[in-house]
DNA sequence: CGCTGACTTGAATTCGCTCAACGCGTGTGG
DNA sequence: CCACACGCGTTGAGCGAATTCAAGTCAGCG
């Protein structure tokens, strides 16, 4: 018998996969199959059969939708170990696409499925996921709903940089030291409900306030997030 | 041994109950005590200790959060046969109150998850609802992101109208006939991401211009489903 | 009958949007 | 190497939808 993939997974214990016992993980192992991604490049699109589901092993993806006439709402960002798609579902409720280069381990629904209900350690762990995302789900709404735009930005930039380092980059040590965000302009007012205007003179402004440093364009540093925080609130 | 409630209960066949086995049944049976709840009773309170899950057996029941200054945003309504709380978590992360008066089947937050790790296809039940729950908030993200007052509205109102089929009230034939709003205007407002105001002249328009008819405060009927329709897209 | 709370309506204000110009870094081709 | 175009972001001016503030209106109820 061959090693399989999940064993030396980068995501081992971190994902659904984590505290699966070695039957599990080759059953697992046997229906999934790993895909890389180039940044822009989707891989589910909203209203399709869902076919497919899958964990984020690197990089970082969004998940959206539009109205009918073309503003996009993003939904969501799927970070390092987190998952993707709609088990037990006929279609596929968003879409999806990678923000930046990813690399992701995809499984057949159906099969997902199949393995998942013979497996409730499994379930468990998809179960416990998918709380903690309807969680933070219903968080943004309140953001959505009830904050101007200086509080989204706010909020935004502290969620980003809690994720940024939950997933624990090793090339990034200090906390608020500048990283690279995975979204542009137009990306961060479509996560904010907003438009790419108004993100920019949000930017401009906090920068000009000192609470922050845009060192690039896709680069910032929180400088005073003791101040930021009290904008977030 | 004596009946069970669960063997005669409302939604026996509905709630994550469906389906369980006599035995599953007779442990939920074991577990669970029911409770009334007058309209603007609270049953969770954000932030609290996650001491208790329910099943809501009949009434509607609203989800909600609050910013620090104390706006409102609702995270979500549940009707008869949804399932309220937080499993595996230590807090509640938004308050629960009941809108109309309620009657809903409570459990022990820890009997509870002791008897889901212990049945699976208690926890698949579970699953399921909570991925088609968040399903269901992530559209409404949209709607609080992107939509206008108007296309808020129109949304909302389709909403309910379509929630209230589904639950199915006996003494309510017709599709589109006056029915009764469970929530206020302020709770509207506070689903919509909206002021007071902005919903009542949003209402006063669609009257006037014959799409809906409000034949008191709390009723509304749909006179003009396919131009409601329009104005949600 | 008048009180109370919920709702409606009106007027003024404001925040974010729209539209438009401009800046800047990058890559390409002469 | 420079010229130029292109994509992305910034900045400005004006506008408009929704909010805020402030009166009214209405229904229910003691």
């Amino acid at each position: 018998m061959i090693a399989s993939y999940c064993q030396s997974c980068a995501i081992r214990n971190k994902a659904i996969c984590s505290g699966l016992n070695d039957d599990e993980l080759a059953q697992l192992n046997a229906i999934g199959r790993r895909r890389r991604l180039v940044a822009g490049e989707r891989l589910l699109w909203e209203g399709d059969d869902a076919a497919v589901v899958a964990n984020v092993i690197e990089g970082v993806m969004k998940l959206s939708t539009q109205t009918f006439d073309g503003k996009e709402q993003i939904l969501g960002l799927a970070y390092s170990s987190d998952f993707l798609g709609r088990p037990f579902g006929q279609k596929t409720p968003y879409g999806v696409e990678a923000l930046t280069d990813a690399y992701v381990c995809i499984f057949q629904r159906a099969d997902f499925d199949r393995v998942a209900r013979e497996h409730p350690d499994l379930e468990h762990k998809l179960l416990e996921r998918t709380l903690s995302e309807l969680d933070r789900t219903r968080r943004w709404m309140l953001l959505l709903g009830r904050m101007n735009a200086e509080q989204k930005l706010a909020n935004f930039l502290l969620e980003m940089a809690d994720r940024r380092a939950n997933v624990g980059c090793a090339d990034a040590p200090a906390d608020d030291a500048a990283w690279s965000l995975p979204l542009s302009r137009q990306q961060i007012a479509d996560v904010l409900g907003l438009t790419i205007e108004t993100v920019s003179r949000q930017f401009t402004r906090m920068k000009k306030d000192g609470l922050i440093d845009l060192p690039s364009r896709r680069e910032v540093a929180i400088l005073e997030r003791r101040m930021l925080e009290d904008l977030a609130a």
